[in-house]
DNA sequence: ATATTTGCAAAGGCTTTGCAACCCC
DNA sequence: GGGGTTGCAAAGCCTTTGCAAATAT
């Protein structure tokens, strides 16, 4: 079993749940697709898995912190969270809809810092998505 | 007729529509209240404004920039565009619910810039919000 | 008078729920 | 054996569409 199996399988056990094929299959898409939404999801594992199995396993994995929900739009796209896939953020692309992950710039939490202290807030997530031409649609 | 009336039916001339009731209940209501939900929007307009109405309005005010969807969490709310309403981002308590609004902060975008420099995006939007305990929240 | 706008009812999507069958420990 | 899981069908939301009546200029 995979490293990130391994893992998968202790939060699941924790919980009181086992690591079932739906549940590996869901998984596994999202970890080779990287970011998709439920559509797809349910679309790529068509005949495998039940469309109400893939939103009750898409619910649970949320409830475990194992995948969420990005804002993509005003809809949402899922991914595993970062204990799977490094901290990042999604550039989208209004032309060809792509969506390209990049690193969290190091200012962002001085960013944050400050407008926490000026604000008040005791931030504990943030959303921080791009929007325009990729480089290839610029051409 | 203040001045964002006249502006807005300005805006609505222009495109060869019309300031009519339910248009300037949707705008009055969002102008009220700042941030909303489509749900919360058509209640609050109930008995005034046929809910298929209110959805018509809000998709004409998109179209003319009037008013915009901001992502929350991963469904969105509703407001004036920065015509009506200086720029600005959206922090969300997740113990209250309560919708607070911030400045950009200066460093912004100078971030944007140094992000696109790096990936060759064009960028032309971005969300930006925060979710945590509020100040009061925290107590 | 003519084009625009509205309300109602119905249709469409996406998502959740109820329930019986199934599977795993 | 008993709780956790799954699939199917049905129900529930939210949102859009079709159409005739009402309204604006």
């Amino acid at each position: 079993m995979s490293d990130a199996f391994t893992t998968l399988d202790l939060h699941l056990k924790k919980a009181g749940c086992s690591l079932t094929e739906p549940r590996r299959l869901v998984f596994s898409m999202l970890q080779n697709e990287g970011t998709l939404n439920m559509q797809q999801l349910y679309s790529k594992l068509e005949e495998r898995v039940n469309r109400t199995t893939v939103y009750r396993v898409i619910q649970l994995f949320e409830e475990l912190k194992i995948a969420q929900r990005v804002a993509h739009g005003w809809k949402y796209q899922l991914e595993l969270t970062d204990q799977f896939v490094p901290h990042h953020h999604h550039f989208t692309c209004i032309k060809c809809n792509k969506m390209i992950s990049f690193d969290e710039p190091k200012s962002f939490n001085v960013m944050l810092e400050t407008i926490s202290n000026h604000s008040g807030f005791e931030p504990t997530g943030h959303t921080f998505e791009i929007e325009g031409l990729c480089s290839d649609c610029r051409a």
